[in-house]
DNA sequence: TGATTTACATACCGTCCGATACAAAATAAT
DNA sequence: ATTATTTTGTATCGGACGGTATGTAAATCA
């Protein structure tokens, strides 16, 4: 299925321009998108401004692929999660546990979620920023809440249960969690926020 | 109980010094602390940058007493929404629907909050803005977990409910909300969001 | 009125910013 | 080999950045 690429013209380009945007996603990630200048991502990456430029546009174009991927991968780590016809306990303490992990992680101290660690702050000023997020965040809503409902449908949840709400308390909680780590919060107390939406969601008794 | 100032030596200022902090705080409000320039806090305070210096500091000092401003005024507001002997129900709700109206202000925009707006990209590089947003986060769950360990003295909520967990994810829900004014969410999303939170903590029975 | 003290206003400093012009290098096509 | 095409490296551009030195204005004190 891979298609056998025909060798380009010219010189070719001595780096996988997807390593290069994660390894600028990383750097993006720690200090933001306005306190990340161009050298300090063309260190992150090893290419020069001029290659940069070439791959991906300017700084703006470069943050926007970052976002979007982040908002690709979010959703299929999600689609992927939800999968199994499990509990939705089990399916919500696997999400939840999951991202507390990821969001612990980081070279320069945890950094919590791409998007709500950087993109909430330019997006008062930026559409195109406040889009991509706000499609990201509907996105999380929808996963949530199609995951609920299923529960609902199989009888673990009471049919009067209100998906949609839930589904957003449940985004918020992981918002929460994405704050917190980079508040300066422990991998415990991410995982107990979780564990507690959890409890809320599905009912103590459960347990 | 007003101290009546003794006029002091020298020329008068010709700015009230609290006020210029908000005018700053609106600015970085905006567009958050790497993206305001020197320019920007003086255009929107009125002050000239050696005025901007001679009455905060350099603009590191400045964004920390807003952030610090602000962190005491949440725990006032906070204070105050809890105080009276209400149903839990109605304490909660108070609290999601003023935080709503707080966080769709704004000249440029709904905003949200201004520690979670601006102060969580910092965080990671600056230990003292993530230290007073720890304290912040701290504080906020501290005052909801006091408000919920009241009502189940009172009996209003099960005594075997886990206090602190439910502080947690009432502070998470919060700070979704931040997310979700600056991306874009309107008012109805937000003030849903605190209601489906009420109806998780409290019961949705209670209503 | 003159001295002292404090605040305001202009102008400027060196540095870093995002972005680009230009030429050398590396490959394919001819 | 030569030419065409694309990428890489260097060097630089104008401008905005955070911060400050210096002089002027406005008040109190003696």
């Amino acid at each position: 299925m891979v298609q056998i690429a025909p060798r380009p013209r010219g010189r070719p380009r001595s780096y996988d321009p997807q390593v290069a945007l994660d390894q600028a996603r990383a750097a993006f990630w720690n200090t933001g998108y306005a306190a990340t200048s161009l050298d300090d991502l063309s260190a992150a990456t090893g290419l020069n401004r001029p290659s940069l430029y070439g791959a991906f546009g300017d700084k703006k174009a470069l943050y926007i692929l970052a976002l979007e991927k982040t908002r690709a991968e979010i959703g299929s780590s999600l689609a992927q999660a939800f999968a199994p016809e499990d509990h939705l306990r089990t399916a919500l303490t696997r999400v939840y546990e999951a991202t507390a992990a990821v969001y612990m992680r980081g070279d320069a101290g945890p950094r919590g979620c791409f998007l709500i660690g950087t993109a909430v702050t330019e997006a008062v000023d930026d559409p195109d920023v406040r889009a991509v997020l706000g499609l990201a965040l509907s996105e999380i809503d929808a996963a949530f809440e199609a995951r609920i409902r299923r529960a609902m449908e199989v009888g673990n949840l009471p049919g009067s249960s209100d998906a949609a709400g839930m589904a957003r308390v449940a985004t918020g909680v992981l918002n929460g969690m994405a704050v917190r780590a980079r508040a300066g919060g422990d991998l415990a107390t991410l995982r107990a926020m979780g564990a507690s939406a959890v409890d809320l969601i599905c009912g103590r008794a459960g347990r």
